[in-house]
DNA sequence: CGAGTATAGTATATACTATACTCGGTGCGATATT
């Protein structure tokens, strides 16, 4: 393993320059392996420390830390967390600061006297910038919120699927990808995107046991409604409300300030002040009850956040966790109390629909086959009349076709022997698939809604974590729900104590690469009673019966891969 | 996909129902006005 003397002094560094007197098993071995110059990606709760791993050993390491980060109000945040400790300069390169703030940086960076760089993933996409990135020579690229490359990347910020060119452009230091939540399928997706190399993955547990999970079903939209402002007035505070849409935030805000709480709205079509006066409001204690589109989340760093309700469905687990993670951080009992109606998934499988048409992608691909030689993004953008955005999605979709290339100074060409219609088609099928991914995604938080076993269990389950009920704080494990648990037993008997009820289930367990007939290679993520999930490589993922798929051999075992 | 709104139509001049249309989340960076 890696020498002791590495161990030593990290933790004298952590010690002697951010006053950290013990440093936690996962973030030592992230740092350890980074030290040796290993692709990383750590997978680690809030409040872990995530932060450390790269402000610890990108000291440590010659070159100056670049750290993609998704918000320039999180770039602040961490600066001001850096401006604490006795640790050199941090600086950030960004469209909010003026012209000249972003030289000195550049200077800094340059000449050593700055150790961190923050910028977003769209800074990386103009040349001007990795060209003088490359200059500076980075030892570790950091992606922090490494999560945005999968659930962002697809359609709202593709340039996030663009970051491996850039790091190999910058001369390819190791790479160190943090992220608080990811399904297993989101870290393969992660380190595939980023382009890491056999890397290292740190991943401490996901239970967050003080947090009770509760689930609430109906049918009538207004009974829906009637519950969650009664849930969020009476349930001790401070919490968080997320609606699906801002209209709702902005009614449900109104309806709980009319009963006397102290609440705000908070979504992206309010105005920067009012954001962050509501921010800081709530963070200091100064609101019961934030109620919020999916805007609200990232650097929220407060302790005692009690519950958080959500007035619709999200759009898949992973957004949901991270979003529920946000209670109880100090340890104390919180709630997360899912309101589900059916009908409302319509508006996330709207949201899970958005990518590039044929159309855009058929212009794309014409541009780039067209032209002799290589183009660059920005030049496809003026010639088809298209925003950064959709060129660099559909060039991305074209790319994972394999019908385009980026070649070493970032511009793009046609991959030889290909045409421009086959390649839109073909990219057109690429996103097809992703679509099916995401609403298979949406999928799964119906099943969670709808589940009769332990809903820990499930959660856990999805993000690849064995857990044995009872939970003990959740709707089916809950002491407080005695009288009911007789009607739900038969699903938690099946997965819980006894000889398993269903032998067959041994055949397929959490893990098992298969073959499907239909729908061809994927893996098993979970089981539970007589139904398993099988995430496939293109259709996302399915729910099958045991028996179905014992009496009609509907999968078959394949031969794990590798890689 | 579904909710809300607007318009047209019907059975009687205000109120109802049917159908058509619109809108919905997340942030960066660059650009145009004050």
């Amino acid at each position: 393993m890696s020498e002791p003397r590495v161990a030593d002094r990290l933790r004298r560094t952590a010690a002697e320059v951010f006053g950290w007197r013990e440093l936690r098993p996962g973030q030592l071995t992230a740092m350890e392996a980074v030290m040796a110059g290993r692709d990383t990606l750590a997978v680690m709760p809030t409040g872990a420390g995530k932060s450390a791993v790269y402000q610890v050993a990108g000291l440590l390491l010659p070159g100056p830390t670049v750290v993609v980060s998704p918000l320039i109000a999180l770039q602040r945040d961490q600066i001001a967390g850096l401006l604490g400790h006795d640790a050199p300069d941090a600086v950030a390169v960004n469209s909010a600061q003026p012209a000249g703030r972003t030289e000195a940086a550049w200077d800094a960076v340059q000449h050593g006297d700055a150790e961190y760089l923050f910028l977003s993933p769209e800074q990386l996409a103009k040349d001007e910038v990795v060209e003088r990135l490359a200059r500076a020579g980075p030892s570790l690229f950091v992606v922090d919120e490494a999560q945005c490359v999968a659930a962002w990347g697809h359609d709202f910020r593709p340039d996030y699927l663009r970051l491996a060119q850039a790091v190999r452009r910058a001369g390819g230091p190791t790479v160190l990808a943090l992220t608080a939540t990811a399904a297993p399928p989101v870290r393969e997706e992660i380190v595939r995107r980023l382009g890491m190399a056999d890397p290292e993955l740190v991943v401490a547990g996901f239970d967050r046991p003080n947090i009770a999970l509760e689930v609430r079903r109906f049918r009538d939209d207004a009974d829906k409604r009637r519950a969650v402002v009664e849930r969020a007035a009476t349930e001790s505070g401070p919490g968080i409300v997320y609606t699906a849409t801002r209209r709702d935030a902005e009614e449900y805000a109104a309806e709980l300030a009319g009963l006397g709480l102290s609440a705000a709205a908070y979504h992206a079509g309010l105005a920067a002040g009012e954001r962050s006066r509501v921010h800081d409001a709530f963070l200091a204690g100064g609101a019961d009850v934030v109620v919020a589109t999916s805007a609200f989340g990232m650097g929220i760093d407060k302790e005692d956040v009690r519950f958080v309700l959500h007035a619709s469905v999200p759009g898949s687990l992973d957004a949901y966790y991270q979003e529920i993670g946000r209670a109880g951080r100090d340890g104390a009992p919180a709630v997360a109390v899912l309101h589900y109606r059916p009908q409302d998934s319509g508006l996330q499988r709207l949201f899970a629909a958005r990518a590039p048409g044929e159309e855009t992608l058929g212009e794309v691909a014409q541009e780039i086959h067209e032209h002799p030689g290589p183009v660059g993004l920005d030049d496809v953008g003026e010639r088809t009349n298209l925003s950064h955005r959709r060129v660099t999605a559909a060039a991305n979709l074209l790319e994972q076709a394999g019908a385009v290339r980026t070649d070493a100074d970032g511009e793009v060409r046609a991959v030889p022997g290909t045409t421009a219609e086959d390649a839109a088609a073909r990219a057109a099928r690429e996103a097809e698939a992703s679509r099916r991914l995401e609403r298979s995604r949406l999928e799964r938080v119906l099943a969670y809604a709808e589940t009769t076993g332990c809903q820990r269990r499930f959660l856990l389950g999805y993000f690849g974590e064995p857990y044995e009920p009872p939970c003990g704080a959740c709707d089916v494990c809950a002491p407080a729900a005695d009288s009911g648990a007789g009607t739900v037993v038969e699903g938690a008997g099946d997965t819980g104590d006894a000889p398993a009820p269903h032998p067959a289930a041994a055949s397929f367990p959490a893990g098992t690469p298969v073959r499907h007939g239909e729908w061809g290679d994927g893996t098993v993520m979970s089981e539970e009673g007589d139904r398993i999930t099988v995430l496939f490589d293109s259709m996302g993922y399915r729910t099958l019966s045991l028996a179905a798929v014992t009496r009609r051999g509907l999968l078959t075992r394949r031969p794990e891969t590798t890689g």
